[in-house]
DNA sequence: CGCGATTTGTGCACGAGTTCACAAGCGCCT
DNA sequence: AGGCGCTTGTGAACTCGTGCACAAATCGCG
């Protein structure tokens, strides 16, 4: 698994990728980092520390340092990060140096939105193709596609060299799509639809729920009210039945 | 995440669950649960084995039942957790006894989609006021409600105690809507918006960045499909420069 | 009425992730 | 050249989360 290697701090410069064998934690990080470096670069900057970093992308410093370093020694002591250098490491890193074709399920209201979404486009993704069950849908034109029938999934993701599916379905068509998906050499699934995919091992998803990060948010809405509303003293009140 | 309170001498005298102190990580899970148990529960099965509801949730059985016991001894042992009575706990622990006015502010693209997302009014939660900057928007009617100007946010999160925002504008414009949710009266906030917003203490942000899921799915595809050149000798068909 | 089958609730060990604190390295100024 | 201030990179302690394994509790049945 992930032995020590020496981790060659030039790391890319050779033929061989290294693959780093990142925690994923850093993972989910490093895009907020690489928005962030794309911002300060706009700005004019083109060095900037771990300290102006963190606070750009949102984080604590240390765990910032520490989340570059596993990519290897791209700082210089005194001075601070290259913002140019470090954008093309963490764009390698993730895979961003090839734009990524993109399958998006679902020309529902929310697909509809996905599919006209800039930040995809501005992100290393391209929406390579738009599919619908539904038989009166196809052929609607959305922001330059038209919209194909699932039923053509298969030979267009050979086609296209798709190999992230989008699922913006309701939830009960989610698994016949994300199997439709895995069926057509998918191995990267985001999921939109409100329920568990079960997929073959080497497929990863990854999922986005909007009303559970509303119902968080109610958590701690409900938790706040209540601490306001105790009467008294908000120490040991702490009624009985 | 966010601010986290000084939590004095809390009470933990029995009987009414006086606002348990529970980890994030489950309360990241708990609506996960609630979906599984309405689903459940449409299926007619009164009662639910940890195993079974596990499954259903997509976590691991002893994981579920350690969330579970955080809000107290809700199973029956030898039979398992009752269902409704479970729904009904869970409710009550994310504050979804009374249903949350939450305002949308943004009516692009996304924000249009959310305004007609089915899953908050099923879930909990009612869209009660849309907002955008933009003069020539004003007055449009979406799903049943007219769009209003942002200037107007004020007066009517106190009339509707709305105490949820959801910004679904460009980054550009988030932190100016960010500060005048806040001046409103909002103390959370979901934030669509690819950027960091900063806000006072005691205000809860969370954020969902589209791009930022798919470049993680990227992360992965880069790593796999740089597996299959193993070493080996194999294809050193330069991936990166 | 007691026994076995079943399932919850939890103590404990382990691993992942975070934060602190500081040595090592770099550039600049004298 | 040498010292000084600044910043990175990282060892080490600590917190948080996870998963195993099992005792405690409950039901059904003979």
């Amino acid at each position: 698994m992930s032995q020590h290697r020496p981790t060659g701090p030039n790391g890319r410069s050779g033929g061989v990728p290294a693959l780093p064998d990142l925690p994923e934690a850093t993972v989910a990080r490093l895009p907020e980092y690489l928005r962030a470096l794309h911002h300060i670069a706009e700005t004019g900057n083109d060095t900037i520390s771990s300290e102006g970093l963190a606070a750009a992308a949102g984080v604590n410093s240390a765990k910032l340092r520490k989340d570059l370093s596993h990519l290897g020694s791209y700082g210089t002591r005194g001075v601070g990060y290259d913002v140019a250098l470090l954008i093309d490491q963490i764009e390698f890193t993730l895979g961003l140096t090839q734009r990524r074709a993109v399958a998006l399920v679902g020309v529902g209201n929310l697909g509809h939105a996905l599919a006209g979404y800039a930040g995809f486009a501005s992100r290393g993704f391209r929406i390579a193709a738009l599919f619908d069950a539904d038989h009166s849908r196809v052929g609607e034109p959305i922001n330059g596609l038209n919209v194909q029938h699932i039923s053509d999934l298969a030979t267009v993701a050979a086609a296209e060299s798709i190999a992230i599916g989008v699922i913006a379905t309701p939830a009960a068509a989610a698994q016949d799509v994300a199997d439709a998906l895995v069926a057509a050499g998918v191995t990267s699934i985001l999921n939109f639809a409100p329920c568990v995919l079960s997929v073959p091992e080497g497929v990863d998803v990854r999922k986005v729920d909007l009303a559970i990060e509303l119902q968080i948010l109610s958590f701690h809405e409900h938790r706040k009210s209540a601490l306001t509303s105790l009467p008294g003293g908000l120490a040991e009140e702490a009624v009985g039945t």
